[in-house]
DNA sequence: TTACTATTTCGATTATACTAGAATTATTTA
DNA sequence: TAAATAATTCTAGTATAATCGAAATAGTAA
């Protein structure tokens, strides 16, 4: 996952009022929630969710599907699984040179 | 972890150039790197820099200690695994119960 | 003290995001 | 066709964030 995009997902997920519909899907599982039970639920105006609702989807977070009347919503777990892979990646590995640290002129390379 | 604050650290991860920020300081290891490695290796404006890590810093992902001129930075390691457990947390648990899904009045309670 | 380096504050510009009511479109059912 | 429900677009007010040069501060060494 490239930086540029996990810092784009990041800051889709940064806002309250779309970590709580996050929240919401995740619990709701892989079948998904219409968008107006969302709406009536966490009491969100529907042009507010709309609005968040393609944000999401607009980093891949949320998938969509019709029917009947219903647009059912649900969470992409695999990218937020990456999204949350991205944070962590690197713990682990301190590759930068001790002797790259702490240079007060022209730093290294 | 509160959900608003996790909000509101997400949403500092969410920042290209904070991201890279901390990208670098989880590379650079415990141990850290001064204020102006960052700014030289990552290029960024010291004003800008002093204004991202105050960010940083005000959500709980950056320490800093001071030794002579320099103002070492690190990661907080642990709140960064708090935030990207948030993401998780609840991914293997589905307790909204089917029968309060595609309700098209007066959801439950 | 003077000079030097590191970092922060100030200030102004520019851009982008959040919010939500009203009107609209789309879909289904009677 | 008419009525009902579901969801989106339009629009506009308000707020917050990003950027960075210039000037100021702070801490260290000569």
């Amino acid at each position: 996952m490239k930086l540029e995009d996990a810092a784009e997902t990041l800051a889709q997920l940064g806002n309250p009022t779309r970590l709580e519909v996050v929240r919401y899907l995740v619990k709701a599982g892989p079948s998904g929630v219409p968008v107006g039970s969302i709406q009536r639920q966490l009491k969100i105006p529907a042009s507010t969710l709309t609005h968040h609702l393609k944000h999401l989807k607009g980093v891949g977070l949320l998938m969509q599907k019709r029917e009947k009347t219903n647009l059912w919503c649900s969470i992409n777990f695999d990218r937020l699984h990456e999204v949350s892979d991205f944070l962590l990646e690197e713990c682990c590995s301190f590759s930068l040179r001790e002797s790259d640290k702490g240079k007060t002129e022209h730093d290294a390379a």
